[in-house]
DNA sequence: TTTCATTATTTAACATGTTAATAATAATCC
DNA sequence: GGATTATTATTAACATGTTAAATAATGAAA
């Protein structure tokens, strides 16, 4: 009856986790790192990874901004951020100082330099994503967006 | 105009990155969050990372297999993949021995241990799938599926 | 105002992601 | 057959993910 199975094995199917293939986490790391492939070389060249880009494009976006609130929006964890952080910093790229009226409180915002990294890889990250949307289809896009946005906030 | 823009910025639209929280690459990593953020507690319960258990799920699925293979199969980039076999190794989970045809080569196999494991961690997986799946509807699943497929062969 | 609980960030420790380089074996070419 | 090239796996080096614990500052309660 031409069964799809990738393989063939000795246990019977009820015993076995469900295809690997059809899974939903792994679906999405796969669509993810597909996405990201387009992006990566381009953000490698300004020596830039992935989650520094965001967090510079989000300063570029929400001006001054606190760590709690970069963690949210980036979807970064606190102890990567604090890393990321440092290491912007450290580049010039964004600046950072306590906030005046809560002292545990890290206020972030973009530097001159990290204004002009968003100047130069803005509109060639907005190329790629246009382009990746153009040939996926907008429509698709948009619906894609919905359900993984539905998918993400099923139990709130 | 009731404008909806998260946070005022001094910059023109123009010369930003699109909106974060409607980018492809952030709603995947959300979604596939969101859903870990369901499987990792258990997993954590048994001592095992998302990854460490997609290796023996897949050793139980399909039997002997090559690392190169394995690397595909469970989405795991060769030098992750060496430090996950070198400590599933030692955990007696898996066993390896390298290829009598080509020397290169290392094959993988679950040992009575891991298959353990799987007797004992997949019926818990299955259900906390079971019932993602039918809080998100089995139909928006395949779909969903069917267009992460899309998305990540858009190139191939 | 001293104490206690809470919140924000950092540090620690370990696992994985990522790219480049290396070592070992196979395959190819001459 | 020997040099060259390609493939497979590992190692190296650094960045991030992940959980737990530690620090530090705030806020609330006694």
């Amino acid at each position: 009856m031409s069964r799809q199975k990738t393989s063939a094995t000795s246990e019977p199917d009820g015993l076995l986790p469900h295809n690997t293939r059809r899974s939903l986490p792994i679906a999405l790391l796969r669509a993810r790192e597909a996405v990201m492939g387009h992006f990566r070389p381009m953000l490698a060249r300004h020596e830039l990874t992935e989650q520094q880009w965001r967090v510079i494009r989000i300063l570029a976006e929400s001006g001054q901004v606190d760590a709690t609130e970069m963690a949210e929006k980036a979807f970064i964890l606190a102890p990567s951020l604090t890393r990321i952080i440092r290491s912007l910093e450290e580049r010039g790229l964004i600046s950072k100082h306590k906030d005046a009226d809560d002292g545990r409180r890290v206020l972030l915002e973009i530097a001159p330099a990290g204004m002009k990294v968003i100047a130069e890889v803005g509109p060639e990250s907005r190329a790629i994503y246009a382009t990746l949307e153009a040939k996926f289809g907008k429509e698709r896009v948009e619906k894609l967006l919905d359900m993984l946005d539905d998918l993400a906030t099923l139990g709130v």
